[in-house]
DNA sequence: AACTATTTATAATT
DNA sequence: TAATTATAAATAGTT
């Protein structure tokens, strides 16, 4: 229907394949709509430009849900199986993941470690040798830079803080006065990293 | 189009309706074929007679699931029935939990603490205090009873392990030898546990 | 369901 | 890019 007949196949121009675009797509939605008011039909439509663009027309007073629903009762076709199975999937992998570290982080906190073996005890030592050194060393950094925070720090009395993880010795010396609560500062004892290095 | 222009509002007489039905829906799953090969666009039409009879028309070498996706990404509307919503949601739960049991434990590992403020780094103490105490009285044990392990333990040294919480006092004292380095037992000293009741 | 007068959609043009 | 218009296509009413 216009100056000439044309052939229904891609068009190639892309201008021109624009163009008819917009315009039978306006076409098809106002007969869409034509028909639900009509004919008091239930009517989805759809349309996906080649640049991405989407437009829809749904029949007033329904959802494209429900519009679905019923395209599965009625067609058989089960549209979200795929995806059902994907996500319980998904789920299944996250949540194992999870279990992982929920175990893992009862145990660094000293929750359920009575069935660890041997091994699992050392590895986990060694975390928690590294996490102490780690937070240690972040603490006199607070303590050397009091802006970080509102003050209230306690001088680090002395000591050695780090020491020769490689001679795997714990050389440090500890010896707190009996002041008021220290923030945190070097309440901590330095643990003997590496310590699989021994076995 | 036809013999007489007709108001677009609902056709009373049933069999009217039920051929102007008829002959619009084939008009447009017609016009949606032909956009779709005219302008290379991805079609949609889902139509339902009030007699609950359905025609479809998808585009080809695309599913009609395939459609809803993008629908869904280029719209943000949820098509999905209650299931998948649930399955989303319950993704979405599980995936912030790891988030964040993950950065727990590279904070108990001792990493990414540069960022953390004075409190969290009290919190991680305490934590770190309560882990450390909780694996060396499993150690102790583990040097009490060697059945569980092949035995290379190392007697408790010496040091008053607890001291009075509730005085907020770190009152103990650490000195250690310059012993080669023991498997595990005594090398933690305990730390202060339930740091929070200070403050 | 087929026909056809007429309306509507739209291809080409401006 | 948007309006115009000649023509093709769709279809309302008829048979």
């Amino acid at each position: 229907m216009g100056r000439g007949k044309i052939e229904i196949k891609r068009i190639e121009n892309s201008s021109n394949r624009q163009v008819t675009y917009s315009k039978r797509r306006n076409g098809i939605i106002k007969k869409a709509k034509e028909i639900a008011v009509l004919c008091d039909s239930q009517v989805s439509v759809i349309i996906f430009s080649t640049s991405g663009k989407m437009h829809e027309f749904c029949s007033p007073a329904i959802t494209l849900s429900d519009i679905l629903e019923q395209y599965h009762k009625l067609s058989g076709k089960r549209l979200w199986d795929a995806k059902h199975e994907h996500l319980d999937n998904e789920i299944n992998r996250i949540k194992k993941e999870n279990d992982n570290m929920q175990i893992e982080l009862r145990h660094l906190k000293g929750e359920d470690i009575t069935t660890l073996n041997y091994k699992e005890l050392m590895v986990l030592e060694e975390a928690l040798t590294n996490g102490t050194s780690a937070l240690k060393t972040k603490q006199r950094h607070l303590h050397l830079d009091p802006m970080d925070n509102g003050g209230n720090h306690v001088m680090e009395s002395h000591g050695q803080g780090m020491y020769d993880t490689q001679a795997g010795v714990a050389n440090y010396q500890a010896c707190h006065s009996q002041m008021p609560p220290p923030p945190f500062a070097f309440r901590l004892q330095p643990m003997q990293p590496n310590l699989q290095d021994h076995f």
